[in-house]
DNA sequence: ATAGGGGAGTGATCCAGATCACTCCATAAC
DNA sequence: GTTATGGAGTGATCTGGATCACTCCCCTAT
């Protein structure tokens, strides 16, 4: 299980095996069954999730109790609610499993003491939040310049094994539009 | 003119004088008038701007010439197109001036290179990059669960000065939606 | 002073997508 | 087997917003 986040991190930066260690020190492994929730909204926040394997969402619940999907994350994935992480405040998000998934987890404190220990684990974070920034900036320039069926075929494209894996009804929820319309969409 | 970028800067992590040094060493000055390219779609780009005074739109111009802003950007902020940036491809966005502005940028080279002499900048641009993608993330999330007129709100709100700075039919193109639809917006 | 241009409001019409109400499966549970 | 239960399709109706066409106003250049 390590292995995996091993792997993810020297795809960016190589590690010497005490480096290895190091960082697995800090890491707790767990795992959920499917329609479990990781954290949910409304509690204290202070983990930063690395994804094994599995699927989960990222949802927001609104005041009518409709989920909002703000992303999915899969193998390979971190995944958190990063303001609540880095602000210290409570969640207003929600992770829950749609497969069994293994995660493994960091705290506030142990990340912050590994950034301290270790130095370019910054830039390995540095790296993924870039990229995490950029994914999003496309997502909000999706929005603005498709419509409705192209960005089902964007995203369709873009995770190509996400519709064998989840229920239509989830897809339509992070595109924004009801299950009906997305039903009535002809590619 | 490099006074706002140390400030700036100090807001997260202490510098010596040597550093300062340092870092202003990496960065041009540049004035633009408003009406004017910073970069425009197309070219390649290999600076990451950051504006002293003044306003700007990052925006994405689709195939029917219609103007899609991903974002403005104003004093104490960085702006580029981040994905031509990394990967050093050529842009597929322009940065315009709203206002008359006052710049300081960073080539790709001297940002690595700055990086490599004082690592703990990244640890600077991990923060803003953290902060870029959680404001990403909640537009996304507003574009999810809000109508348009508590959308425009919510941008009022976030951005009280920008209803005086520029023309509405420009807050439209950010919040994706025509001009005749946010004036007959009542609040 | 006059003309031209950019910003903004507004009416009429049209359409994408929401909503509600249903049907038709599969698969799992009794 | 029979019955829930969740996923998916579809028809009818309604509405938010797009689009087009226009007006009005203010500012700047001639």
């Amino acid at each position: 299980m390590f292995d995996a986040l091993r792997n993810h991190i020297e795809k960016i930066i190589p590690l010497t095996e005490e480096e290895v260690e190091l960082i697995a020190s800090f890491f707790t492994a767990r795992s959920y069954k499917k329609g479990q929730f990781v954290f949910q909204e409304g509690e204290p926040l202070t983990k930063h999730y690395f994804i094994c394997k599995g699927l989960l969402k990222l949802v927001y619940t609104d005041t009518d109790a409709r989920e909002h999907i703000i992303g999915f994350a899969m193998e390979d994935w971190w995944e958190s609610d990063f303001e609540a992480f880095y602000t210290q405040q409570h969640t207003t998000l929600s992770l829950i499993c749609l497969e069994d998934t293994d995660l493994l987890y960091i705290t506030l404190e142990g990340y912050k003491t590994l950034c301290r220990t270790l130095p370019k684990i910054e830039h390995f974070f540095l790296e993924k939040a870039y990229f995490g920034f950029i994914a999003a900036q496309k997502r909000i320039l999706s929005t603005l310049t498709s419509n409705t069926s192209e960005r089902y075929r964007q995203l369709l494209e873009r995770y190509p094994t996400l519709v064998q894996r989840v229920p239509k009804a989830q897809l339509a929820a992070y595109l924004g539009v009801s299950r009906e319309t997305l039903s009535r969409i002809s590619l």
